[in-house]
DNA sequence: GACCTTGGAGAGAGCGCTCCCCGGATTACC
DNA sequence: GGTAATCCGGGGAGCGCTCTCTCCAAGGTC
């Protein structure tokens, strides 16, 4: 029953006139609505009822130009130029991807307790400005990064501006930014040791974009767990961790090495890409080919067979990624930190 | 070179300053900064080299304070409590419907010209309250709501509030708010005709919560145009939209109806699940079964064979969606309108 | 040459809030 | 009973900006 605010035509009352209504100052409310201690109780539950009595609202904009604080957080997910050429439109693939959903659900468990707000901005390469001018202009406390290229300058850009930020994942050059990260190389390493265990011999893999250092070390560590078992070659194809992407890759991998019979595809959409271009080739999965997926996402489930995957914590990363922002916005010189995670293997129908 | 910023430490500098260096007052500065035309060009040049120099940026707080204005307006995706029983995550259910790309995309269209930025926030049931709270304490100056079922409470508390706002639908309930749609029921016409047209008779559909009027509107659509020509009784089962839900509805439809030769889905999500049921079933699409989608997404072309399927602008009614808003926002006692698209069918191999 | 108009710059008053500082009241202690 | 310690509430000074109002100077008009 906040009758009083038909169209925004009256202003929203304000901490002055709440004061008046109880009869006290200005401060008093202002404890009050602060939760500082030294307030009589009698005085608060006064103060309590003109707030609801005159629906107050507090001013953010008044509020944080003398706090410095706006009690929300970005979580901006960010592109370079150069990654424009895959057809699908930036925004449609960043929301397509499971991906941001568990970041999303995970950043919150974290912020919302704290009473911290998340604002989620994609930034694809034309839109960087648009961004970091939202950010400069201190609309938020920080900024939780999810960049994938190495070619990507926001990371560089948002160091610069010394805005407190986490980032998703071990930057290309080094940055003093905390990140979170899994470790990329040891899922490889277990993908790999799972297909040798069930027998395959011709082992390949589809790589996510060959700019982007998770992707770089998924393939690395593929290639370095099958190397200690005496593959020296691995065929590779690249995508975008697309479906489509996923796709074609299979499709090429196979028209050149038909003999393949164990496939690891660095992330599940990718993969449940490859497992339509090995329906269309007339390839049982997984006893003509196994396919073993990276993320654990529902993708996996979603698709048949379901995959066998590299299951990451992303929504315990993206609450640590949380944890370390709070940290770096409550003391301004705390220096970097990393976390990483450890993946693990969920087999499915697919192996 | 904006070298003096190391840490946040020292503050970023103020009108004040900048006016200081250029030996001019407040004021000026203000005008430049706000494209004031007043301002003699050689002074104008001056100021600028002073912003450039001080590496100044502008205190939102402070502006807001005074403005009563953010420049920055809310994509909230609303969910009311009693639809978590899909077993899905709401966060990475609303995250991977291509839907939410193409709207943003639209959106911002409009949007950044303006120089207006834009903020998403999922609003799953138990974050109403947070997200309303953001909203009031006047961090946007308006919403985009993108509400759906009718059980949702949240439009009506954004219009309680008073903050300009405009829905993706027709709200289920009369409400003075300004909204965007798509004749729902001529594009489930399209699809009757459609399906009649290529010689099918046993007709059925799959459709959305039916709790959602445009769920209800396609539903009620396919089945007029089909009772226009004679068939009074059309099996349908409902879905939720996502991939999963149309899979399941699908089996359940063919179970009891093994008959059917063409099929209506709601959304394209739900035809790709149904596709995957018809394949499992050994139906051959569309030799056996026709199958014609809703929304035109990417998931339309991502599938075998590719759907056809009802196009609905999207991207276009998003950017209406923006331009309302903001007309909403100059002024602020406009009243609610309507701007309602049309669908057409795009045919691909599923018919 | 006196008057009026107009363009362009400065001064000042807030916007609504927090927070420091001070003062009055209450209690405690000698 | 006097003084110190403690507690709590009020007053006031800004935070950085915009915006109106005022003022000055230059140009135009009769």
């Amino acid at each position: 029953m906040t009758s009083s605010r038909p169209n925004g035509l009256q202003r929203s009352p304000t901490l002055e006139q709440v004061a008046e209504w109880a009869g006290v100052s200005r401060s008093t409310v202002s404890r009050v609505i602060n939760g500082v201690s030294t307030v009589d109780p009698e005085l608060r539950e006064l103060v309590q009822r003109a707030i609801d009595a005159t629906g107050y609202v507090p001013n953010l904009a008044a509020r944080s130009l003398v706090t410095r604080r706006t009690d929300s957080v970005a979580l901006v997910v960010s592109e370079p130029d150069d990654r424009n050429d895959s057809g699908e439109p930036f925004l449609n693939r960043i929301f397509t991807d499971p991906f941001l959903g568990r970041i999303t659900a995970g950043a919150l468990e974290v912020l919302r307790p704290e009473g911290i707000h998340l604002v989620i901005m994609p930034a694809e390469s034309p839109a960087h400005d648009h961004v970091l001018r939202y950010l400069r202009q201190g609309h938020v406390d920080g900024v939780l990064l999810i960049s994938s290229s190495a070619a990507d300058p926001f990371p560089q850009h948002l160091c610069d501006l010394g805005v407190p930020a986490v980032l998703s994942a071990r930057p290309a050059k080094p940055l003093p930014m905390s990140y979170v990260d899994v470790e990329q190389q040891v899922g490889a390493k277990l993908a790999a040791e799972h297909l040798l265990a069930i027998g395959r011999h011709h082992l390949a893999t589809i790589s996510g974009p060959l700019d982007m250092p998770s992707s770089l070390d998924r393939l690395a560590g593929f290639r370095a767990a099958l190397a200690v078992h005496g593959h020296a070659y691995v065929p590779s194809a690249a995508g975008n961790f697309t479906r489509a992407s996923g796709e074609s890759a299979a499709r090429e991998l196979f028209a050149a090495h038909p003999e393949i019979d164990g496939l690891f595809v660095a992330n599940d959409l990718m993969a449940e890409g490859a497992l339509q271009a090995l329906r269309d080739l007339g390839k049982r999965v997984p006893d003509d080919v196994a396919v073993v997926g990276f993320d654990d996402s529902i993708a996996a489930l979603q698709c048949r067979p379901q995959l066998t995957t590299i299951h990451q914590p992303l929504e315990e990363m993206a609450a640590e990624m949380a944890r370390l922002l709070l940290a770096r916005i409550g003391k301004h010189d705390a220096k970097p930190r990393s976390v990483i995670f450890h993946p693990r293997l969920i087999r499915r129908q697919s192996t």
